[in-house]
DNA sequence: CCGCGCTGCTAATGCGCATTATCGAGATCG
DNA sequence: CGATCTCGATAATGCGCATTAGCAGCGCGG
């Protein structure tokens, strides 16, 4: 409580304890060698000033001099506080939070970052990136460069959700959809279906692509056509009609939600290829997949650290992209063909 | 792209651009004065070189150089990012975030604290809170000592919440419960109650003593009587009919919802003097208040701002301790007396 | 009694940045 | 033509910490 309130220095400990700031520092890192030797008296006089005192290292200073830091970033595309975003993010960042407490990390939440066509960017001139030990990255959409230039400087980081945007390989824990489609395929067979319509929008994501591999390789009793929609689903009755098949698959669930809307009572399976907790349609539980998103977050975290601890030579040892399991959810939209709706 | 990956400085540049670090640092920062000056041919080559690298400052160097880092803390006694604290949470993260991007400023997460009698600890040995200019603090309950620290080292920090448990004086932006209790008191007695049955745990939060002197402050016509609750809340029915009380109020949403199953159909009016936003009782809206919690968390992050950016001579002239009006809820359980139920 | 190794510590250095004090080279002035 | 001033820049310093190299003192063997 001496000087000017707030700024309890390492040199102000070894003043009071009657030693060197070299001192203070060894016994604040338990350094102990053949070179350093702090007989347990002097270790003890030290705790003691320390005790007595406020002081609490400086994390600059700590940063500074090369060490870790104990703070991971997190990254997010989008605003992920927002109330309407708190569906998909939310998950994810109880993972992270919950991993970050037992890893004794502090999350820092790269906010400021400026909005350029329509997403934040993860690079600009007074980045906070740096300060973090490594990074988390989420959103449903990066950009490559941003992944491209990670991997160049060689900072620690993660992906949420499968990338292959790069040339580079770049780490990431996710979901392994194009299993989990399979299974729901082979479901789909089970129940009598020999043709499926399957919607989507976007194309040009890794896990949209992994969906339509996975789609490629349905058994062979079933068809599944994929057709593109826009925002007008109008003419859909029609293409599902002509198309004659009895169960209409989709992307996401909001965008099978919309689809069943237009489609009526038709007598149709429906399903979303993606998770589908507190979705329903007509009063019945809407048939998809359960997606471990916690687990995804925790592992995340786990991989970074591992990065993080590991010296980059080692890193080929690591398994650096890691897909986890996820689990059909059968619900009551998927229904055996021609079965009572 | 020259040296080792991820480590740019300014010592690079300056060697690129042919000129010192310093000249580098000021070109960075727009320095200009009696004392320095550089012509725009060299700032542009300067700025070229800058623009070729991947140069980004280190914050931690820039830290340890006494400068503001836009960084601000937050943090919570319980764990902010669960599904269920997300009710209380979710509102003030996003008014926190929202604010944190229009001021530029990134978000430190102290989510490492140890946790200690149930609740986390700001200080311990390796805290990150130096780091963050300043910092907000959320939570039901606060460590007084927690506070009194923070204001003893002149850290800038704001709590969430009105607080009184220190001798300091706390900066805060808090709820005027106070005057919202004032107004649906006004309106319980034009519905024509004059008893009232007042529920409440816990009188020694700052809030829950505000609502208790509004309450003592009542209309004349109104006699409102304080009831302490434990868990079991059985011979509430009895207390009820002993003390005449047309109407039951509670000092929040989830116990007044508790009581309300206890008392079944009896004809009382019902009420929280809480946020009721998403509570019901019988398919009736709860009445009550809507609280602000976006804005006071914006008005926080702003107060802190504000706080972090004056010399703390200046800090008198400062408004540290603000109350947001909220709204009443009127819903529809509080009736008119004796009115239907 | 000289050297050797061991003990217990500290001076010095650097991390990347901002800042202060200075400095050399022309231009201007008296 | 020497003194002063302005311009354009830089060397030096410090922030708080970790780390490397090294030093003084002591006991011991030869």
């Amino acid at each position: 409580m001496t000087g000017k309130p707030g700024k309890v220095t390492q040199r102000e400990i070894a003043r009071i304890a009657g030693v060197s700031q070299t001192t203070v520092s060894m016994v604040l890192n338990d350094r102990d060698g053949s070179n350093i030797r702090i007989p347990d008296a002097t270790r003890e006089r030290v705790r003691r000033a320390i005790e007595q005192s406020t002081y609490v290292a400086d994390p600059a200073a700590r940063r500074l001099a090369g060490l870790d830091n104990k703070i991971l970033g997190v990254f997010t595309y989008e605003s992920a506080l927002t109330p309407e975003s708190m569906d998909f993010y939310g998950p994810l960042l109880n993972g992270i939070e919950r991993a970050a407490e037992s890893l004794g990390c502090d999350l820092l939440f790269f906010t400021s970052s400026p909005v350029e066509e329509g997403r934040r960017r993860l690079f600009h001139r007074n980045t906070r990136l740096r300060l973090a030990d490594g990074c988390v990255l989420l959103g449903q959409q990066m950009d490559g460069e941003d992944l491209e230039r990670l991997v160049a400087e060689s900072f620690p980081f993660v992906a949420v959700g499968r990338r292959d945007e790069t040339d580079a390989p770049v780490p990431y824990v996710g979901i392994d959809y194009g299993s989990l489609t399979g299974r729901l395929l082979d479901r789909t067979v089970e129940l009598g279906h020999e043709k499926v319509l399957y919607l989507h929008r976007d194309l040009t994501s890794p896990t949209a692509r992994d969906r339509l591999s996975a789609i490629g390789r349905a058994p062979g009793a079933l068809a599944v056509a994929p057709f593109a929609v826009g925002d007008d689903l109008s003419d859909l009755p029609q293409v599902v009609a002509r198309s004659g098949a009895t169960a209409v698959f989709a992307e996401d669930a909001f965008l099978i939600e919309d689809a069943a809307l237009v489609l009526g009572g038709a007598d149709l399976s429906l399903a979303a290829l993606a998770e589908v907790r507190g979705h329903r349609i007509g009063g019945r539980a809407l048939s998809g997949f359960h997606t471990p998103r916690q687990q995804v977050a925790a592992e995340a975290l786990a991989l970074l650290q591992q990065l993080i601890s590991t010296p980059a030579e080692e890193h080929s040892g690591i398994e650096i992209q890691r897909l986890l399991q996820g689990e059909v959810a059968f619900g009551e939209t998927l229904t055996v063909r021609g079965g009572a709706r």
